[in-house]
DNA sequence: CCTCCACAGGAAGCGCAGGAGT
DNA sequence: ACTCCTGCGCTTCCTGTGGAGG
């Protein structure tokens, strides 16, 4: 047996060692990441003290209310209730209180056998129930209530994502029923309300015995949880205050959505490590906002199916030729165009990659789905029109969405 | 006032893929 | 392995609507 040769690199200094030792802005890159969850929530201490004061009843070993919680992304749903957990779980578990709570994020277990099974997974994290059949998991977990006389606590973050909801939901208020001691809770979030609606009238009421809505943030209140975020998270005097305001007014103005302040901080304090300035002042906030809109639009128009991206083709192309749309008043508005003009432009996109079209009634459903992902703006025709028709703006810059949608047709083509 | 235009969007149904039940 | 069922993407058909134009 020969011994092993000992490889030699080449003297250079290893690329991680440079990485280590390479200056940077950030004291705790963590903190400013966008799945961080903040000790203390600013501007929230109303819903905190809400739904603490829900879940309070299993201290008198009695059955909370279910909860629906409502309000836009980036609005703090999730970071205040995974908040009053955390403290709940401490209270319980310093009181010897029969008490479980399980997260779940629907998205990830989006039917009502997923979300039972990763809810018994997490009560009985040494089984594995892999393969058990739907009822032996329901009966599993409701024994489990029964046995422990335990109060269960369930979150279903997107629960819109359930496609059996209604089911999942009467299963549950029927099994509260049969429990002679303890209980299962719903605590439902989601960023949509219309989702409430096509409820069947019954889940309704069940899962909205409490409801909540969580407004956006306005820009003074932004500011503030960036500072505090950002005290953190940077090394002192590193950031400007004026990059501070200038990423809550950016983000205050979209649509008050934390997650995205918090995401243009990062990204500048990123770029102030690449130009090693050493500073994060507004103008690198500035370039962060292009680069951090960037990436969503990439990522949004690459989960889209082909044929609605080729109408979204269709409306950056139109909107990029000349032409404007002449108001009543005699004001020309730019990138504005008819949904009748959009399609015809689309069934000539299609022709030419030659791809079957879709009917103007599923391009109409296209063109709803747009808006709701907030890549299009929407107005009806009004006067000046003839006929009824809508007028269709692109959401952001047309360049850019015409060129992320080359690079995705680009793949498929 | 009526009619036509240019759509909007609900309802029903169709073909298909992928699970669940047997 | 086989049916049966169900959700999904889409088409077909249809009724409704707001304004222009006669």
């Amino acid at each position: 047996m020969s011994a092993v040769k000992k490889r030699v690199w080449p003297k250079v200094e290893n690329i991680f060692e440079q990485q280590l030792t390479k200056s940077t802005v950030f004291l705790n890159k963590d903190i400013i990441s966008a799945h961080y969850i903040p000790e203390k929530l600013p501007f929230r201490e109303k819903q905190i003290g809400e739904v603490t004061q829900g879940l309070g009843a299993v201290a008198n070993n009695a059955k909370p209310n279910n909860f629906f919680i409502y309000g836009k992304t980036g609005t703090g749903k999730t970071s205040t209730v995974k908040h009053v957990l955390e403290q709940l779980d401490d209270f319980v578990s310093k009181r010897n209180l029969p008490v479980s709570s399980c997260y779940v994020n629907s998205r990830s277990h989006p039917s009502k056998y997923k979300v039972l099974l990763k809810a018994l997974r997490s009560f009985y994290p040494e089984k594995d129930f892999l393969g058990y059949s739907a009822s032996f998991v329901y009966e599993k977990l409701l024994s489990f209530a029964n046995e422990n006389a335990a109060h269960l606590i369930l979150v279903l973050d997107e629960i819109d994502k359930i496609k059996d909801v209604d089911e999942l939901m009467y299963s549950l208020s029927r099994g509260n029923d049969e429990l002679t001691s303890g209980s299962i809770t719903i605590i439902g979030i989601s960023n949509n309300l219309t989702f409430k609606e096509k409820l069947d009238p019954r889940t309704k009421s069940s899962l909205c015995e409490r409801e909540m809505v969580f407004d956006p943030y306005n820009a003074t209140e932004l500011q503030k949880i960036l500072q505090e975020r950002c005290d953190k998270a940077f090394k002192e005097d590193s950031v400007t205050p004026g990059a501070i305001s200038l990423a809550a007014a950016l983000a205050a103005q979209e649509s008050g959505d934390a997650r995205t302040a918090v995401m243009l901080m990062q990204r500048a304090g990123e770029i102030a490590d690449m130009d090693e300035t050493m500073i994060v002042d507004d103008v690198k906030v500035e370039k962060a906002k292009a680069s951090v809109e960037e990436e969503i639009i990439l990522s949004m128009i690459s989960t889209l199916p082909q044929q609605q991206q080729l109408v979204l083709y269709a409306i950056s192309q139109l909107s990029l030729s000349t032409h404007g749309f002449t108001k009543v008043n005699g004001e020309v508005e730019k990138g504005v165009m008819f949904s009748g003009e959009i399609f015809e432009a689309y069934l000539q996109l299609a022709k030419k990659f030659d791809v079957r079209t879709i009917t103007s009634r599923w391009f109409r459903q296209y063109i709803n789905e747009l808006e709701m992902y907030g890549l299009i703006l929407v107005t009806s025709s009004g006067k000046g029109v003839k006929g009824q028709t809508r007028l269709i703006k692109l959401g952001f810059d047309a360049g850019k969405i015409k060129s992320a949608l080359e690079k995705e047709l680009m793949k498929a083509f």
